[in-house]
DNA sequence: TTTTAATAGCAACATTGTTGCTATTAATTT
DNA sequence: AAATTAATAGCAACAATGTTGCTATTAAAA
């Protein structure tokens, strides 16, 4: 994996502190992480602007997705380096969200089956949610 | 399908205009509508706190059920008769986002496959999100 | 008809998402 | 190294949805 440094660079970003802060968290974190949550880690020393535009920013670029917990709050996660690029995001992983830590982990150890669709309807995204306790919580 | 007067009688709630209402527009339709697009429909006929209560008294009694769209917008349709209750829910089917027009429908002809966990996980809830365009905006 | 318990509506606040504008600063140029 | 400039950060402000408390209204029971 990419440096944060590096990968900052090669977006054309600046190496700015708070960008490289959350890109590091980003990569060293296997969960999606929340806006809000985020700023509690830095303990405000971003503005929630800031972090909700660089996570934009990143999103754009094609190195994080973006996926909808169960409360409706966005959360983000690097991208398959192998898979996504600016214009195409394959994210088709489980995100499993736990009712007791309000974590959400990607499982990407879990494929997605295929889905077969009725007739005229067509897919371009997939996001598999579950709700339930994960392995730290079940304890 | 119960009549909805009979079905708030059964479940003890009064018989009020919108309550009628909302209870009536959710068992014809097939998509989960949301608290916002209720209050349009009505024309503002009722206050969307109103609309807010209905929704969660209904969604606790298991004859609606619950889900998050991709703008992160609560969304409920009729549960499957058949398998909800008060306290269990059971509609791990699949909901289509229509990226075009915004609706969600629930598409209980599609099955949602078994989905093996890593060890330690428990599922309580499945939600399966595809996001694309609908049927009829395909067109 | 009266009573009462459920429901509707209003006010108010919290949180997240979002945009515009200005100040700051990393990177570039001189 | 200093000046320039273009990206980024931070502040203010607003919108939308979610949520609670309180009071007025009303369906249903007595």
């Amino acid at each position: 994996m990419k440096k944060a440094s590096q990968l900052l660079e090669d977006l054309g970003f600046r190496k700015t502190q708070i960008r490289l802060k959350v890109l590091d968290y980003l990569q060293k974190s296997e969960k999606a992480i929340s806006q809000p949550e985020l700023e509690k880690k830095f303990n405000s020393l971003a503005d929630r602007v800031t972090l909700y535009r660089i996570l934009s920013a990143f999103e754009e670029k094609g190195i994080i997705h973006k996926i909808m917990d169960v409360q409706g709050v966005s959360r983000y996660a690097m991208c398959n380096e192998k898979h996504c690029t600016e214009h195409e995001h394959h994210d088709e992983h489980v995100h499993f969200n736990c009712t007791e830590c309000g974590d959400v982990v990607c499982l990407d150890t879990v494929k997605v089956p295929i889905i077969k669709l009725p007739k005229d309807f067509l897919l371009t995204r997939l996001n598999l949610n579950i709700e339930g306790t994960c392995d730290n919580c079940k304890k």
